[in-house]
DNA sequence: AATGGCCGTTGCAGATGTTGCAATGAATGC
DNA sequence: GCATTCATTGCAACATCTGCAACGGCCATT
């Protein structure tokens, strides 16, 4: 480990407390001033530290800029995939993963299941939106109002007898959902298949994915699928984690509860 | 400057833009590999970036917590947010908030538009600095000498027929912004969109950040959004007032804004 | 006005930390 | 099974970093 680096890196959150100036900077950092104004100048032209008008130091719009950039480009697929694969080779069924895009659920990722019958989904497309365990978790996740204006807006075709029927049954199973962190789709798209589901958040708590495991009735019953749940759930959870750049140990809450001090805007 | 620490930093954006392994950071760093890696490996114990399970870096969750304290610090946005919900719910559209620093200009918050179509941009993010209309005022405002240099320096992409080509143009611009205290950008940078925008001032009167509202042509024309401009400046003027230390208006007391937030740590 | 204290800044010589090499280990692919 | 690729380690040479002391600007006090 580098010394002269790890010094740098220890003034960003003793920047983060609050603007200060060189001689706090070099007396928390146990160095000599010139040191400490060496650090902070590296720090500066690289825009993680910005001067203000009274010569202190702060954190600078830079490191938020990058965060944002790094957040941009997370591709959650590429994240999740290790981790489907390991789960269907652990149960053996389809994995799904799912995301929200422009008013539709769509499946960006799947894993075939290793029995000879399998169900029928194609990455890229929409998901039955009304019925699909992975669209009940994301939608539940949306703000109320968006929630209630879409569910409204849907068509709730009856694929099956078990198919959701209309607005008001939805938002009342969106609501269970919501409050359960997981969910299930049994028989309500195609009438021998049932999926169990759980949510994928990102570091602010919001879901940005879900994942499925769908198996049709001659294979596993109903009951049989549920026990694979904590699995579901342990796996989405650890994608979570992952997604979110690691157990950051300290002082962040974990991943799959809602931040405390979630701020006003959300990274997308 | 330091050498070490500044090869360091300058991993950060590179991992910014995607996953990397060791080599390839070691290679764009210029570098030994075994260098890379302890540079890496400091890094990777302030968190700052994160290993995923395929042994590639990626930015790691420290940094987006301290981004978000680096945001938090800045209290213009705490102050200015409620006025910019407010005016979102007068007129609808999609509305800005940005800042100068270090020779950038960067969005630190939005409110969507409620209409459908939406531009895209993401909080963080340096604008378009040439074309955009907060950074024209921005800028307008710098000192002479400061503002000519910056205006030889930067690239003037060609982002639509509209945009402004050259230094010399937009330093005419600049002049224009500066007399008439408000700024336009009709379709500089994309074609279809269009933005009004107003100065945020200190308590000296110098222009600390600026804000806009931008709309798309097949919402509202050009006119219709010029209409705006009377709105938008007196809440640039509002939020002026409050961060000058003078009592939050009263015409904009934003009546249902969001709770108090926990203010991050602020000098008197 | 002059003085003293405070803080940021600079140049420098010595010492310490850092660098790149070469070799090892581990994992993957052919 | 062997070859290849990649991460990792120990080490010696060296470049970089460190702390010192001195300078200069700024402000409040005398």
């Amino acid at each position: 480990m580098s010394q002269t680096v790890d010094r740098a890196l220890s003034i960003l959150p003793l920047l983060a407390e609050g603007p200060a100036d060189l001689g706090q900077v070099a007396d928390r950092l146990g160095v000599h001033k010139s040191t400490a104004l060496r650090l902070l100048r590296t720090l500066h032209e690289h825009g993680l530290v910005h001067r203000q008008a009274d010569q202190r130091y702060r954190l600078g719009a830079r490191l938020f800029a990058l965060a944002q950039e790094a957040v941009e480009n997370l591709d959650i697929r590429e994240i999740a995939h290790p981790y489907l694969v390991d789960l269907n080779e652990k149960c053996g069924h389809t994995v799904h993963l799912a995301v929200y895009e422009e008013n539709e659920v769509l499946y960006i990722d799947k894993v075939e299941s290793r029995y000879p019958v399998r169900m029928y989904s194609r990455i890229g497309k929409p998901v039955a939106i009304t019925v699909a365990a992975v669209a009940k978790l994301i939608l539940a996740d949306l703000p109320e109002g968006e929630r209630r204006a879409l569910a409204e807006k849907l068509d709730y075709p009856m694929y099956t007898a078990r198919s959701i029927p209309n607005a008001a049954a939805f938002l009342k199973e969106l609501a269970t959902v919501r409050e359960q962190g997981w969910a299930t789709d049994l028989g309500g798209h195609e009438e021998s298949i049932n999926c169990v589901a759980a949510p994928i958040r990102g570091a602010d708590g919001r879901v940005i994915a879900a994942m499925s495991v769908s198996a049709p009735n001659v294979v596993v019953t109903a009951e049989e699928l549920l026990t694979l749940l904590p699995l579901v759930r342990r796996t989405a959870d650890a994608i979570s984690r992952e997604y979110s750049g690691g157990a950051p140990a300290r002082d962040t809450p974990a991943p799959h509860t809602r931040a405390p001090h979630t701020p006003a805007h959300k990274a997308p």
